[in-house]
DNA sequence: GAACCTTATATATAATAATATATTAGATAT
DNA sequence: ATATCTAATATATTATTATATATAAGGTTC
């Protein structure tokens, strides 16, 4: 298996930890069956673009194809994001937020 | 065909025909017959992860998954760095630019 | 230890992507 | 009008996902 591959596979794994969810729970939230998110999740499927979406839907994930260019930003985009939404102990989270997205 | 994948068959047209490459060119390169990637990019096929990510590679982009909150920030990125690239008249494209990377 | 989670595996079947190959049709040039 | 490049489409075959279903191994809890 593929380098990306597993790194998608790791995503999808690390944002069901995160959401709490089991595999049974996803899988019937998304309609795959449990036993083919174990096997997707240990990267021993080559899943398919429609399996991806299903499942990515219930974890409040988007797929896109981001220029390479572009990509340090992004992480970077997102590793603010998610210290945000934990609250991570730097600037506290603001209580009348401004989560969503805003700069410049 | 669900509207994520469309929205992936366009984007993946789309810099092929900005990298000016024949679907013949783009398959030769990444592996992928011609009469597929017609398909492909048709949104006849719901392909697999490893052909997107064959395609992505020759095409300068990367599969991400993105939680949807950061959706439209990076929207605005690859926008911005789309009208860079053109050097679109409001920021002239620096001399020294960091901008390239090109491999192979 | 029984009942109950969880994830990982296994088997069998159906659906379909990936492939090779060829053909068609439009556009463009020779 | 012929040759060439392009993209779309067709058929047939192979490979593998997707699925249902069941089971096993590892923890927890009672």
């Amino acid at each position: 298996m593929n380098y990306v591959t597993e790194h998608i596979a790791r995503a999808l794994k690390k944002a069901r930890e995160t959401k709490k969810l089991s595999q049974r729970e996803l899988g019937r939230k998304a309609g795959v069956p449990q036993g083919h998110i174990s096997r997707i999740e240990n990267g021993a499927v080559d899943l398919r673009i429609s399996s991806l979406i299903a499942l990515a839907r219930v974890l409040d994930l988007e797929i896109e194809l981001v220029p390479r260019k572009v990509q340090p930003a992004l992480k970077s985009l997102v590793r603010r994001s998610a210290a945000e939404a934990l609250g991570d102990g730097g600037i506290p989270r603001p209580l009348y937020g401004l989560d969503e997205e805003g700069d410049d």
